[in-house]
RNA sequence: UGGGUCGUCGCCAAGCGGUAAGGCACGGGGUUUUGAUCUCCGCAUACCAAGGUUCGAAUCCUUGCGACCCAGCCA
C-alpha cells in the first residue's frame, strides 16, 4: 500500500491529523478504531469507515483497533461478530487490538458509580413513555423528573440493586444529570443504563443492566487511548455528550470525535434494518447474495478487496451528504479485473455452427493468450473442431446498422482461431434458427486474410470439447437510484436483478476454474466461480460486472 | 432566531484572499484478432442567491434561500 502522503488526495480529516501531528498533539500518536455493532453483516458503507480508520492508522504509523460495540445484546450475535472479523481481514486490514465494549462493563459500572457520587447521575423511576413526555420537544424545553434530585446515597443504593437484579426490566434507568432545557436534546438527561434481562453473547447472564451507546463509546475510546474517534454525521449532536462524559470522569485521555458523511450508493441500500429484511423475507438468497451491497455479497460476486479499497479512496471524504453513482464502483472493479483477470471464452446462449469444410474427426489445439496485454500470464490450450458454438446474439439475419458480427454471406473472425463465412441458415419447421453452416479459411490462423478486411471478432467454444455451466447474470437490485426514499423500498426491487442461464458452455480450461481466480469471459464480462453452489463437476459462474459497452446502437 | 451540519461541472471532489486541480460519466479522433483495454482531444468566464469589504473574493462580512440530522430505556 502506498504511504506517500503527497500522493494521497486531500481531505479534511487528513488535514486535521496533519495539523495535530505538527503541534505534537497526543505526542504524535494516531490511534483509531473501527467500532461496529455486531447486529448484521458489514456493507459497502462500513468499507468506507474501515478504509478510513485502518487507512489513517497505516498512513500515520499508528494503530487501529477493531472494537465490537456490543451493548445491546438483543440484536447481536456471534455469527455477526465472526462475519465482521472475516470481512475486515478480507478487505486487507489487520487490527492492532480486538476489543468489545463488553470488556469494559465493570469499568463502565465503576465510572457510573463515580458519576453518581459526583451528583451527576441519578436513578429515575419514570417509565419510558413518561421520560419521552418529560423530554420536551425540538422547540420546547423538557421538564425535570421528580427523581432528579434523589439523594446521592439513595442513587448509589438503587443503582447497586439494579445491577443485583432486584428490579424488573424497565423499572429504573440511570440518567446523566445535565440540562433538561438544553437546545440539544441529547443533553436532556440522557439514559445511560437500562435494565434488560437478556443473555449476552460474551458476558452471558452476568449483567442485567447494560450501558448505552453515548455513555459507552466515549469511555471505550478513552480506555483504548484512541486519539481520533471517527464516526458518521448523525453523531454530530452527540459530540457534546461524548465530551461531557469524559470531562466529568477526568479520563486519562480525551479522544477527539470527528464526523464524516456516510456513503450513499445509488441503486442500493445500506440500511442494516432493510438489508436484514431482504434476507429474512427471502428477496435475496442471504447476506452473501451477490446482489447485496454487503462485503460478503460483493466478495461472492467477484469483487476484489483492492477494487473496494480503491473505491473508498476515490469517493472522497467530506461532511457533505452525497450520492455516489454505481458507475464509480463499476469503474474500480473493471480497472482491477481488466488488469488481472484471465481471459477465457464462454458461450452463454449457444447457437450451433457446423464448419462444413473442416474435417469431421479433426480436433486442433489452439494456444491462446490468457491476457491480451500481459503475455507473462501465459497461454492456454483451446480445442477447435468442426462443430462449434457461438453466441446467438453474434448472428443476425437482419443485422442492425453497423453490425460487425456474423451475417449470411459475411465473414467473422473466431477469436484466436480462423475466419469463417456463413453459407447457410438452418431452421426448424417453426422457422427458428437451429444451426448455421459455415466454411472456414485455413489460411487465416494467426494472420489476416489477403485482400479483404474482417471487422468482427466473436468468441466461441467447440461443442464436444466444452463444458456445461450455469451462469448467473446479476443486475442492480433496485430500479430507482434512491430506493430508501420510496414509500416501500421493496416495491423498487428489480424483478430482473438475477438472470440464471443454464445452457451455457465454457471452454475446456474453465473446467479447472477456482474460486480465487477471476475471469474475463471475452466480450461478455467479468466472472468468478460461485463459492457456494459450484461443486464437483458443477460449474456455476457469477457475473461480477459487464464489460464497458461503447457500441452506440441507433 | 430550537439546536447541529452542509451548499464548487450530470455524479464525486480539490481549493483555505492572487484570478476554478483531479476522478467518474458523457462526446469526438487514433490503435486493436474482445464494439474491451490503451491513447489523444473536448467538457464550470464560473463556485446556492443578493449585497458588501478589497487592487483582487469560491475563499472574508451581511442577509436571504435550499438540503440533511436530532424528541430510543437502538447504535
Amino acid at each position: 500500500m502506498s504511504t506517500n502522503e503527497n500522493q494521497l488526495p486531500a481531505n479534511f480529516i487528513r488535514q486535521i491529523i496533519a495539523n495535530d501531528l505538527k503541534i505534537n498533539k497526543n505526542n504524535g500518536k494516531v490511534a483509531t478504531r473501527f467500532p461496529p455493532e455486531p447486529n448484521g453483516y458489514l456493507h459497502i458503507g462500513h468499507a468506507k469507515s474501515i478504509c478510513l480508520n485502518f487507512g489513517t492508522a497505516i498512513e500515520n504509523k499508528g494503530t487501529c483497533n477493531l472494537r465490537f460495540d456490543d451493548t445491546n445484546p438483543e440484536k447481536e450475535s456471534v455469527e455477526y461478530m465472526e462475519s465482521i472479523k472475516r470481512d475486515v481481514q478480507w478487505l486487507g486490514f489487520t487490527w492492532d487490538g480486538l476489543y468489545h465494549a463488553s470488556d469494559y462493563f465493570e469499568q463502565l459500572y465503576n465510572y457510573a458509580v463515580q458519576l453518581i457520587e459526583q451528583g451527576q447521575a441519578y436513578v429515575d423511576s419514570l417509565s419510558a413513555e413518561q421520560i419521552r413526555a418529560y423530554r420536551g420537544t425540538l422547540t420546547e424545553p423538557g421538564k425535570e423528573s421528580p427523581d432528579r434530585n434523589r439523594p446521592i446515597a439513595e442513587n448509589l443504593d438503587l443503582f447497586k440493586r439494579m445491577r443485583a437484579g432486584e428490579f424488573a426490566d424497565g423499572q429504573y434507568v440511570l440518567r446523566a444529570k445535565i440540562d433538561m432545557a438544553s437546545p440539544n436534546i441529547n443533553m436532556r438527561d440522557p439514559a445511560i443504563y437500562r435494565i434488560r434481562r437478556v443473555h449476552h453473547q460474551r458476558t452471558g447472564n452476568d449483567w442485567c443492566i447494560y450501558p448505552m451507546y453515548d455513555y459507552t463509546h466515549c469511555i471505550s475510546d478513552a480506555i483504548e487511548g484512541i486519539t481520533h474517534s471517527l464516526c458518521t454525521l448523525e453523531f454530530e449532536d452527540h459530540r457534546p455528550l461524548y465530551d461531557w462524559v469524559l470531562e466529568q470522569l477526568h479520563t486519562p485521555c480525551h479522544p477527539q470525535q470527528i464526523e464524516f458523511a456516510r456513503l450513499q450508493l445509488e441503486y442500493t441500500i445500506v440500511s442494516k434494518r432493510k438489508l436484514n429484511q431482504l434476507v429474512t423475507e427471502k428477496h435475496v438468497s442471504g447476506w452473501d447474495d451477490p446482489r447485496m451491497p454487503t462485503i460478503a455479497g460483493l466478495r461472492r460476486a467477484g469483487f476484489t478487496p483492492k477494487a473496494i479499497r480503491d473505491f473508498c479512496e476515490r469517493i472522497g471524504l467530506t461532511k457533505q451528504n452525497s450520492w455516489i453513482e454505481m458507475g464509480v464502483l463499476e469503474y474500480c472493479i473493471r480497472e482491477d479485473l481488466n488488469e488481472n483477470a484471465l481471459r477465457a471464452m464462454a458461450v452463454l446462449q449457444p447457437l450451433r455452427v457446423v464448419i462444413t469444410n473442416y474435417p469431421e474427426t479433426q480436433v486442433e489445439q489452439l494456444d491462446i493468450s490468457n491476457h491480451p496485454q500481459r503475455h507473462e500470464l501465459g497461454k492456454r490450450s483451446v480445442p477447435f473442431a468442426n462443430v462449434i458454438l457461438i453466441e446467438q446474439d453474434d448472428f443476425a439475419e437482419l443485422p442492425p446498422p453497423k453490425y460487425k458480427r456474423l451475417v449470411v454471406g459475411g465473414e467473422v473472425r473466431l477469436r484466436g482461431s480462423y475466419v469463417i463465412r456463413c453459407d447457410d441458415v438452418i431452421k426448424d419447421a417453426d422457422g427458428n434458427i437451429i444451426e448455421l453452416h459455415c466454411s472456414y479459411d485455413p489460411e487465416t490462423l494467426g494472420k489476416n486474410p489477403e485482400g479483404r478486411k474482417v471487422k468482427g471478432v466473436i468468441h466461441w467454444v467447440a461443442e464436444q470439447q466444452s463444458y456445461p455451466a450455469e451462469v448467473r447474470l446479476y443486475n442492480r437490485l433496485f430500479t430507482v437510484p434512491q430506493p430508501d426514499n420510496e414509500d416501500n423500498f421493496l416495491d423498487a426491487i428489480n424483478p430482473g436483478s438475477l438472470e440464471v442461464l443454464t445452457g451455457c458452455r465454457v471452454e475446456a480450461s474453465l473446467a479447472d476454474a477456482t474460486v480465487e481466480n477471476r475471469y474475463q469471459f471475452e466480450r461478455t464480462g467479468y466472472f468468478c466461480l460461485d463459492a457456494v453452489d459450484s461443486g464437483e463437476g458443477k460449474l456455476v459462474f457469477n457475473r461480477t460486472v459487464t464489460l464497458r459497452d461503447g457500441w452506440v446502437k441507433d
